[in-house]
DNA sequence: ATAATAGTGTCTCTAAGACATTATATT
DNA sequence: AATATAATGTCTTAGAGACACTATTAT
């Protein structure tokens, strides 16, 4: 018997019963802190309840394809770039059935975050609070989401922090022009401290990651700030 | 409709038939390299050809859990300490049926690996080649592995090198006692580069992880060298 | 004694933190 | 002119790389 023999008598429903999903973790920096994107969960189980949004793999599609269009469908944002971080698998993570829930994590700006949060989304802050997340609502209060959401939750803002200078993905948390307080502002909400500016600056200057403008930020009070922008290729 | 009438009542049978299944990527470092356990593929498809020991997640289990006992039966490592890396989802990975797998590194001593290389097993070696890691046997010709395990292993290694600093798992690639020259010897198989001596010294010396035992490895050719031991709790 | 490896000292360079100072626009 | 913020300068400290040197033990 060759492979294709083999492959024509396979039988492929004897396989374990799973679904896979995606679930997307959607930041932005507002007012110097990491804000998070909820959605209200219509339908059992965990009716009423905030949740990230999620959506189950499609046959024909990726797990990055799934999160771009949960992206689309769920949660209103259109361009920005979704990163796998981990998969959660806990057999009764979801009532309903086994799902193998693979987290993904998009940074937008504020602007993009503002414009997706519809009647039936919320938005959260996450602070750090010795050495874990925590999740609260613009009054204060925490906030416990559906599921085992808030580990997702925990989980991506780690990955966030490991790559934020190890990467150039951070800078999807600001617009294309943006001012070096602007991007240490965004540091800080990443780390969750803050940053020394003079090392800073020139930490960032030296990268070689960003490329000056030769023009500066008009319409802000004060003094105003050069502008710069993400070199491309940088890595 | 409660929560508990909707679970009831839900049909589990009406989501998308993926399978989900984990590969382990184990490696060990022997002579100054890296080498990774491979498992010949006794069954079609991709039957004669090397490839990395998986199965297929079972109902009860979570995905830690499956690398666990894929580790055991298929690899013939027992207590290695097995971590998620990453999932790979494209549609035709797998030509049999829709397979989302999941890599787990596992790090292990030389003895280990060795003595879990049974008939049906192989090592290859990996390196860094401009960028890449190339997967090469013992006589140095390059291997291809079955599915997309090469990119499996790519990432994996990838990962390896970006945690190495970060983390304590890479001293699971030493002995339980061990000396800083295997540890320099260790951390230059993962950078694929040398490393300064008096500098790598000072930084592990001064990171509080290393514990001096205040022995010396006697049976070594020459001047004998200090033992220590990864320190309990360190992170 | 010799050889080979273990381990250290010194110098230099770079990067970061602390803190103060200068610069520049808006009010 | 006053003010709030942008941007830089200086000093100090810590760590890493280069290189040479000393130390120790098997042969």
């Amino acid at each position: 018997m060759n492979e294709r023999e083999f492959l024509l008598g396979y039988d492929a429903a004897t396989f374990p019963a799973v679904a896979v999903a995606v679930d997307l973790v959607v930041v932005a920096v507002i007012d110097s802190s990491l804000n998070l994107l909820l959605i209200r969960r219509e339908d059992h189980p965990a009716r009423g309840r905030w949740a990230l949004p999620g959506s189950l793999l499609q046959p024909e599609e990726t797990l990055d394809d799934c999160a771009a269009r949960t992206a689309r469908h769920k949660a209103c944002i259109e361009r920005a770039r979704f990163r796998q971080f981990q998969a959660f698998s806990e057999p009764q993570r979801d009532p309903r059935l086994r799902v193998v829930s693979i987290g993904y994590l998009g940074l937008v700006t504020e602007g993009a975050l503002r414009a997706s949060t519809t009647k039936e989304h919320s938005l959260a802050i996450l602070r750090w609070k010795d050495g874990n997340v925590s999740i609260r609502s613009s009054d204060n209060r925490p906030v416990r989401l559906a599921f085992d959401h808030d580990e997702i939750v925990n989980t991506a803002v780690r990955r966030l922090r490991i790559d934020l200078d190890r990467t150039t993905d951070t800078f999807a948390l600001l617009p294309e022009e943006f001012t070096l307080r602007e991007l240490q502002i965004v540091h800080e909400a990443v780390r969750g401290e803050e940053v020394n500016k003079p090392a800073f600056r020139k930490r960032m200057l030296d990268s070689g990651r960003l490329e000056p403008l030769g023009r500066k930020n008009t319409g802000g009070a004060y003094r105003p700030a050069e502008l710069y922008r993400l070199r491309e290729g940088a890595q």
